[in-house]
DNA sequence: AAAAACGCTTGACGTTTGTCAAGCTTTTTT
DNA sequence: AAAAAAGCTTGACAAACGTCAAGCGTTTTT
């Protein structure tokens, strides 16, 4: 297994972008903030919570989806010490998600995108151990985690699936201890970029255009460097014609060139 | 929330490290390398898979466990690739995990100790992602995973706690994260020291006397820094009156001393 | 529309950690 | 018991990344 291997995760069922239809929806509102929804009709299920269950079983999720929830670019969905009820599978919009110490550090441990499910880390102790942060205005569909545990004990393929998010997160995390562990700068930054367009492209985007949704900081507190040194490589690697970037808009030129960065076959 | 009490995790019952009854148990061995074994029974319960089980519950999942089997020091329990079938908790010894590229990288993700499980980076694609070493003579608990999926479904506490055996995972992977991204040298030896005592003293072992099971250089890939790294820091903690360091027997002299260094609050 | 705040880039320099090498100790093999 | 291998420590030096500072462009606020 080759590095980029580790941290590009397989690809995922291609899902068009399109706008989704909630006609019909706000109808049954429980509040002005929340909306009930189904997973049924959501454009997503083939990445989301629903992957692998039949058209009835399909169903019989869709009131495991108490309501769903709007979140502001810059609001927090749940924050450290917080009472864990929910997971949160998002339907619009990307987060962060980070623990902070009360001695000044802050790492974030991931971004998220559509489809992508949160709050798993606050199983264990009831209470969540991270922040998860909007980086967009994004809309979330709240899972109250008892109804879940509840139907997966009847439904086999949907406590297969839990499981298999939970085991896909400690991967991934496996691939993010790899990349701190043992990659310099430069690998750190292609293993991210390739990361992001690779998921990107599965949710029916561009595989070489995109739009980074955080900060040059954020992306340096998850891959262990400083703003600077983000900052930096991503000059080099506009120098070596491996990337265009304007701001947060970042073209791949060469897809190749940063596998090879990755993989420590860079040629010199 | 301090950076010590993330990497730190919380104390668990105390269980004192007796030597385990195997007496009437081999004669219902299925073959040299295994046996049948009991949850019920076994002193490490309290720390282990069964935790917060009824008794009438704990007599059910006694046939969770298929078997036992022996690993070698030196020797894979699994490994990168193969097909998953269950997973393993352990009963005696100690492993590491660790994920290898073929670009010869090595991260180390976890050391594993008695009670502790493994395997869960296989339950997402059914086959392992990383190799699971015994770094000494150990003895692990054999669980196939469609049983535990399918008592689980009847047992709700079982359920549960299947749940939060993977979210704590999680979670340490995220103080793994903070670790690596944010933390100097003498930080990452700090707290790996402060839990590696933590989880021996949780199983009746000194708080402040240690026996490390593994190399500097195992050390160094688990905290992202090189053998010398780790070594100079070793010597740095003796000259500073923190530890007494003989090759692998570790004494921690000043517990304090150790918290502040990884809360950032050390004397200078 | 102007002002302020924020985010990004780049340079000069400092610190930390890695690399290479040598020698020593302990463990394992023969 | 001797030889070999593996593991550990320490020094000198190099490389990578962090720090500090300045300036510019973009977005947000008023």
């Amino acid at each position: 297994m080759n590095a980029s291997s580790i941290l590009v995760s397989p690809m995922l069922k291609m899902v068009p972008a399109q706008p989704i239809d909630t006609s019909g929806l706000s109808s049954t509102a429980i509040n002005s903030h929340s909306l009930k929804v189904a997973c049924s009709n959501c454009n997503l299920r083939e990445l989301c919570m629903p992957l692998g269950l039949s058209e009835q079983e399909l169903e019989r999720i869709d009131d495991v989806v108490a309501l769903r929830r709007k979140v502001k670019r810059g609001a927090t969905l749940f924050r450290n010490g917080e009472k864990f009820t929910s997971l949160y599978a998002i339907r619009t919009g990307f987060f962060k998600t980070s623990v902070v110490t009360d001695d000044g550090r802050d790492q974030v441990t991931g971004f998220q995108m559509a489809g992508e499910v949160m709050g798993l880390d606050g199983i264990v102790s009831d209470h969540h151990s991270c922040d998860a942060i909007a980086l967009e205005d994004a809309e979330v569909c709240v899972m109250p985690f008892e109804r879940i545990e509840e139907l997966s004990r009847e439904i086999n393929s949907l406590q297969r699936h839990v499981h298999k998010i939970m085991s896909r997160e400690i991967v991934r995390e496996n691939g993010v201890m790899l990349l701190l562990g043992s990659m310099r700068a430069e690998e750190r930054l292609a293993a991210f970029l390739l990361n992001l367009a690779q998921r990107l492209h599965a949710r029916g985007f561009s595989q070489s255009d995109l739009i980074l949704r955080m900060t040059r900081e954020e992306i340096g507190s998850y891959l262990g460097l400083k703003l600077e040194t983000v900052s930096r490589t991503f000059s080099k690697f506009v120098e070596d014609k491996v990337l265009e970037v304007k701001q947060r808009h970042v073209r791949i030129l060469n897809t190749e060139a940063l596998r090879d960065i990755v993989n420590n076959k860079a040629c010199l």
